[in-house]
DNA sequence: CCATGATCTGACTGCGAATGCAAGTCAGAT
DNA sequence: ATCTGACTTGCATTCGCAGTCAGATCATGG
């Protein structure tokens, strides 16, 4: 041969306080090649063998190169977990949900964030690089960027977001079915008059939202009056209250897209408009986040299973991974109505 | 040579969707190392040859192997971020400014979960595994692993901890200069008996503010009548606030080691105890999270400069990294006081 | 026309671990 | 004593790219 790369005597300790396998091996007297089977599980090694590897590991503070495995297993143990940072203001616990999921599956969360929902083709290069394999996609993703994944073998799950393009698999939350509940308690209570606070005007939940509850209402007969459309956060829904309440024809009720702009429009009643909720206007959300169930807020909401969402996308993403699941999966987790004191209970 | 693995034209395509520099090579009729060059900044190839490189590239759908490239560039490009369950909750915020501040540096952010502050030794096997460039701790770390991880040339940067063992450096809020200022504000309004709400009992961080509020009120000749601990959250703050204002010696101040607590036990003040805020009792805070300035609570608190303090922990890691930075660094940034409608104003 | 240097280019090797293969070991069966 | 098969072991090679080095190419000045 004419490399004796692999003759163990021939290669120098390593340097820089980070062993290898070779060290490891020349210390316990074994080859490289057992070492390595004796940080894998079910390799063939003989519990001696593996003993002696183990006790010279630790004295060399030995741990095996995640990077240089993955070069040959093409496995990196990383999934990739795309955010924008709209998502993670309003679900600051999905990151970390997503985190301890895929940790509990023997992976790392390598993290992308994205300035805007539609900004994710710029990191479309390095989800590539950093050979994840899977991605969680809280984020839209064009039609292109999806084919480019499959193209290159990657599986995606998209998270709350409705797939574009090729069939990826996806987890959402069944906005239409908890906005039918949520119209009929409101009915029920007397509401005559609804208008839809929305969020940004391209963020895909919140027209998910808005057209469940233009459904929900057609349902009874009625359509919302007014939409206005705010940032998705408790000052934007603070300030659009007075859009939405100006006018003589002032809506009896006002549903909001999300949880953070109802309590923004729950206070602009209380504190800038002189309004009592529910007594002038009930106001709803969507979400549940800890804020409303406040006694000082006490608002009504569609719960979001944030915890199941993320568990199911993970789930998923690992068997698309392994293989197991071939065909693109589609899951609603449904959203459980919270009736709290910020809407009307029923007239009799 | 007995191999002639080097040799273009024996190269197999690359299977399964994704191709490598010699794909590219030999598409664009040049060598391995003439693509590999034209992916590098600064590689020495003319301008004809990069852009053969480039459109063959993208006709190929090709990314550089960022695992591979790792291999031999001993860089990574990702950052170990360590956080613990009650880090994310207290400050969902956090990870999501670390992965930008990161990211606008070039990397990514490799996130490793942890269940409690005491854990952290139960990843550091995959923090080495992973080959990570540095590591933002914002968890506990011994002093042992500090010195592993001293051995293995990783640099770490604590947040928001004190380090123990080993120099290493860290980033952290000035809790006691901005506890004195806060102190200051509370005896002008007429605190004569103040009561300490704590987080778990092993929360650094709130043994920091415990302790300093303790120095700030002995500077007044006043020392902290109870100490309560709680779980750092809204719910725990709630169900504390009994016993903090029970007995005959009611405290007229409640100083909280973090905002949402303080909103539980103005809460309870309102809606269980019949109390007024900050009428019968002055309630404190600490973080200053939105919340904290919404009207219905407008809780006088100290801001913690998150945003600051995750881009300084990120600077510093780089710095060493890039081996500027020899010596530790201790950062301590200033914590701000605002006052607002759950304290008294100065007396006159 | 040649010497000189600057700029490019390709062959080759190595980063660290996993693995196919062949050889070796050993117990039990024949 | 010999054979069989199960289990271990080490060698050599491989993953994809970066960087070294020697050679090629070219413009310029003497």
């Amino acid at each position: 041969m004419t490399a004796q790369s692999s003759n163990l005597a021939d290669r120098p300790a390593a340097a820089g306080g980070r062993s290898t396998s070779y060290d490891v091996a020349r210390l316990a007297g074994v080859s490289q090649s057992a070492v390595s089977r004796a940080f894998r599980e079910g390799g063939s090694v003989s519990e001696s063998t593996r003993l002696k590897v183990q006790t010279a590991a630790r004295q060399l503070g030995y741990a095996p190169n995640n990077i240089a495995r993955s070069l040959i297993t093409r496995r990196s143990r990383m999934l990739g977990v795309l955010v924008t940072e709209t998502t993670t203001r309003n679900y600051p616990e999905i990151l970390f949900h997503l985190g301890q999921e895929i940790q509990a599956a023997g992976s790392r969360m390598l993290v992308f964030t994205l300035p805007s929902d539609e900004d994710s083709a710029s990191v479309l290069g390095d989800l590539l690089a950093y050979h994840v394999d899977g991605v969680v996609a809280g984020a839209s993703m064009s039609g292109d960027m999806l084919e480019v994944c499959q193209r290159h073998r990657l599986p995606v799950v998209l998270y709350n977001r409705v797939p574009r393009g090729p069939s990826t698999s996806a987890v959402g939350c069944d906005h239409a079915t908890g906005m039918k509940d949520l119209c009929a308690h409101l009915f029920a209570g007397g509401m005559r008059r609804a208008s839809f606070l929305a969020g940004p005007g391209s963020a895909p939940v919140s027209m998910d939202r808005q057209a469940a509850a233009a459904a929900a209402l057609a349902g009874h007969g009625l359509e919302l009056s007014r939409i206005v459309h705010a940032d998705y956060s408790y000052e934007g829904g603070r300030a659009a209250a007075a859009l939405l309440l100006a006018g003589s024809t002032r809506p009896d009720t006002i549903i909001c897209a999300n949880d953070s702009m109802a309590l923004g429009v729950i206070d602009a009643c209380r504190y800038d408009l002189g309004l009592r909720v529910p007594g002038d206007v009930a106001v709803t959300g969507f979400d549940d986040i800890p804020q409303a169930g406040w006694p000082s807020y006490s608002l009504t909401t569609l719960r979001q299973p944030v915890r199941d969402m993320t568990r199911a996308a993970v789930r998923m993403v690992l068997e698309h991974i392994a293989g197991e699941a071939i065909a693109m999966e589609r899951r609603l987790m449904p959203a459980g109505l919270a009736i709290r004191g910020s809407t009307r209970a029923m007239t009799l």
